[in-house]
DNA sequence: ACTGGTATCGATACCGGTACCGATACCAGC
DNA sequence: GCTGGTATCGGTACCGGTATCGATACCAGT
C-alpha cells in the first residue's frame, strides 16, 4: 500500500477508454491522435491526479530530462547566482537541475560527474575548464551535451561559456595602472583549489610585469574567502607594507573585508589606497567607500550555458561546439 | 552508436561470466554472491568502465535516490547555505540533490512539487510550513518523508526542522527594548512573499507592543532585499524620522546597507542608531559598525532535515515525525 | 545411501513508460 | 466494387535494472 495507490498510465487509459499508447500520446501531445481522445485522457488523467512517472519515462526513452550542474560550492554567492541563471533559463522546458558540489576537490568532481552521468541526464554543466583526466575522459565519452562554464582559459570538451580569467585579471591591472597607481599588494583565499582565482592572479602578474611593475607583497590564505578574512589580511598587509598604494583581491568579499578595515583605521579609499575585488557583487556599490571591481555576468552565464544544452536536445546536427565568450567590464567606481 | 556504446549490467555480467542478476547482486553488495564472483564481476566492471544506470534501478526498485529540495530562490545566500548543509548531510549516503526554485510564487511551487513527486524521489525538503491547498495536499499524499525547513509557526505535513520565525523576531524586540531602544522604525522587502519575513515581522510588533510600545515608521518595499535597497529605504527613513534610535530590519542584507548609510551620514552606530538585521550573515561581524542579528543555523537545517530524510529511508517504521526546533540566539554585537 | 540444510546462482516477471510497426476504419477516385 | 491514402489506434518489444523464488550443488549427519 506504500507506492500501490499511485496511479499509473495504463489505468488512467483504462479509465478514459483507450490503450496505454494512446493515452501517453494524449498526455505527451505526440500526434495521432483524435481530439476526443485527447479531452477523454487529459480529463480522466486530472480527475483521477495523475501525476506521470519520469523515471520510466526517461528510462524507455534513451535521455531524461535532467539537467546536471556541478559546482565547487554552493554557499558561494557566485555560484548560487549561477544555479539562479540556469534555473531562469530551462524555465517552462520540463528540464530539472540536479546538482552536485564537488569542494574544490579533483577526486569528488570525478565521482560528482560519475554518479551524474548514470542518471542519463540531458546535459552537464561543469565549473571550470580543469577537470582531472579521467573526468575529462568521462565527459569526452559523454554523448550529451557538456557546458564548460566560468572560465576560457583551456580547452573545452564541448561547449563553454565565461570569460578569460586571465584577461580578466590582466584588465583590472591595466586599468589601476591607468589610474597611476605603482604600488600594489595581492591577498587572495583557496588559490591552490580555485583555479579561476589563480588564473586572474596570474593575468594579474603578467600585466604588471609587462608594466616594468610587480606585487611588492602577497598574502595568499588557505581555506575560503570570506569578509572577515579581508578584513584580517588586509590588517597584515598594511601593517607590513603601509606604503601600498593598491591592493587585489582574489573576490568581492575579500575587498569588503578590506573596505571595512580601512574604514574603521581611518584610511581614506580610495584616494590614499584603492582596493580591487573582482565579480561585481551587488553590495560593491552600496559601500560607504568606492572600490574597483570586475563586473562578471553570472546568472548570464549560467543561462546562456542552459539555453546551450536546451538547444542542443532540439537539434541533433552536429554543429561546431558552442563557445559564448563575455566580456567582464572593469568598474572602478569612477 | 548515441548510446549504444554504453555499457550495460549485462555486458558485465557476460564479461565475468555470470548472470545479470548475480552481477547486479555482486555490485551492490547484496548477499548470496560468492566471494569469487563478487571479485570477478567488480573487476569486469572496473575494466569496462561500467557506470550503472540510475534510472533503471529507481524505477525497478520503488524508489531513487534522488532528494527532491525546494527553495524560493537559489540567488539567496540564506537558501545557498541551506543546500551547502543539506549537501553535507547526504554526503556518502549516494543521494543526489535535485532542486527546484519556487520565486516566492504559490502556483510555481505547485508544479515544483508535482514536477518533483514523479522523480519517486527519496525524500522532500521544503521550504517553509505555507503552502497552497493543492500543494499541500500533493505532500500529505506523498508516501515520502518530507521535511518542511525553516520555520515552526504552523503545522507540518511531517518533519520539520527550523526555527520560530515570529518567537525569533520577538525575541530580538526584547533584546532591544531591553537595551533601553524606544524609537522603533522597521525596513523591509518582499513581505507579501516571504511568509517568515512576515512573521518575524508580526512577531516584532507583538513584542513591541507587549511593552507597550510599536513601530514609528514602517518602509516595506516590494522586490528582493539587497543591500542598496537597504540603503536607500534607510536614507529615506531617516529622513523622515531623523529621532529614530532603532531600525529594524528584514535580514542582514538591508541592516548592512543601513549601515553603510549611517557610516556615510556620520550617524555613530550603535550609540546613536541601533540597527538590527537577521539571519547573522558571515559578513556582520565584520563590519566597521556594530549591528544586531539573530544567528540562524542555515547550515545545521540543511543538514538536519537531510538527516531525516536519511533516517527514514533506512528504518522503515513509523515514528511520529520528527521535530526539530532550533533556538536562534541574538547577538547585539555586545 | 539417503535426508535435510546451507550457500550460491539464474530464469522470469516485473517497474511504468515509449518506439515501432502493423491493424483498422473510412473516404475519395476510377 | 475495388484500390490507395490518410487518420487513428493498439500490440509488442523493449529501456536496464531488481525482487522473487525455484534450482542446483555440496556437505554433514544418521
Amino acid at each position: 500500500m506504500d507506492q500501490k495507490n499511485r496511479i499509473t498510465l495504463a489505468e488512467v487509459a483504462v479509465a478514459a477508454g483507450v490503450s496505454k499508447m494512446t493515452a501517453s500520446r494524449a498526455l505527451r501531445g505526440a500526434g495521432d491522435v483524435s481530439r476526443s481522445n485527447i479531452d477523454k485522457v487529459r480529463q480522466a488523467a486530472r480527475q483521477m491526479g495523475y501525476v506521470g512517472n519520469h523515471l520510466a519515462s526517461s528510462l524507455s526513452g534513451q535521455r531524461s530530462s535532467l539537467i546536471g550542474v556541478i559546482v565547487p560550492s554552493t554557499a558561494n554567492i557566485v555560484f548560487a547566482e549561477v544555479l539562479a541563471g540556469i534555473a531562469e533559463g530551462i524555465e517552462g522546458s520540463g528540464l530539472q537541475p540536479v546538482f552536485g558540489v564537488t569542494d574544490y576537490d579533483l577526486e569528488k568532481e570525478y565521482e560528482v560527474i560519475r554518479n551524474m552521468l548514470s542518471w542519463n541526464p540531458a546535459g552537464l554543466i561543469v565549473t571550470g575548464l580543469d577537470q582531472s583526466r579521467d573526468a575529462r575522459l568521462l565527459l569526452e565519452n559523454a554523448k550529451i551535451p557538456v557546458v564548460q562554464i566560468m572560465d576560457m582559459d583551456g580547452v573545452p570538451v564541448d561547449a563553454c561559456v565565461g570569460f578569460s580569467q586571465r584577461a580578466a585579471g590582466g584588465a583590472m591591472a591595466e586599468a589601476l595602472l591607468g589610474t597611476g597607481r605603482k604600488r600594489f599588494g595581492y591577498v587572495g583565499c583557496g588559490l591552490d583549489a580555485d583555479f579561476r582565482a589563480k588564473k586572474r592572479f596570474e593575468g594579474f602578474q603578467e600585466a604588471l610585469s609587462r608594466a616594468g611593475r610587480t606585487f611588492e607583497t602577497t598574502r595568499i590564505a588557505e581555506g575560503f574567502s570570506t569578509v572577515k578574512a579581508g578584513r584580517e589580511l588586509t590588517s597584515k598587509i598594511l601593517e607590513a607594507n603601509p606604503d601600498l598604494d593598491c591592493i587585489c583581491y582574489s573576490n568581492d568579499d575579500l575587498a569588503a573585508g578590506g573596505a571595512f578595515h580601512c574604514i574603521s583605521a581611518g584610511l581614506s579609499v580610495p584616494e590614499a589606497l584603492t582596493l580591487a575585488g573582482f565579480n561585481g557583487l551587488e553590495f560593491v556599490k552600496s559601500l560607504p567607500v568606492t572600490i574597483a571591481t570586475t563586473l562578471t555576468p553570472r546568472r548570464e552565464i549560467g543561462h546562456a550555458a542552459a539555453r546551450i544544452v536546451l538547444g542542443s536536445n532540439r537539434d541533433e546536427q552536429v554543429e561546431k561546439p558552442a563557445r559564448i565568450e563575455f566580456e567582464p567590464k572593469i568598474d572602478l567606481g569612477v
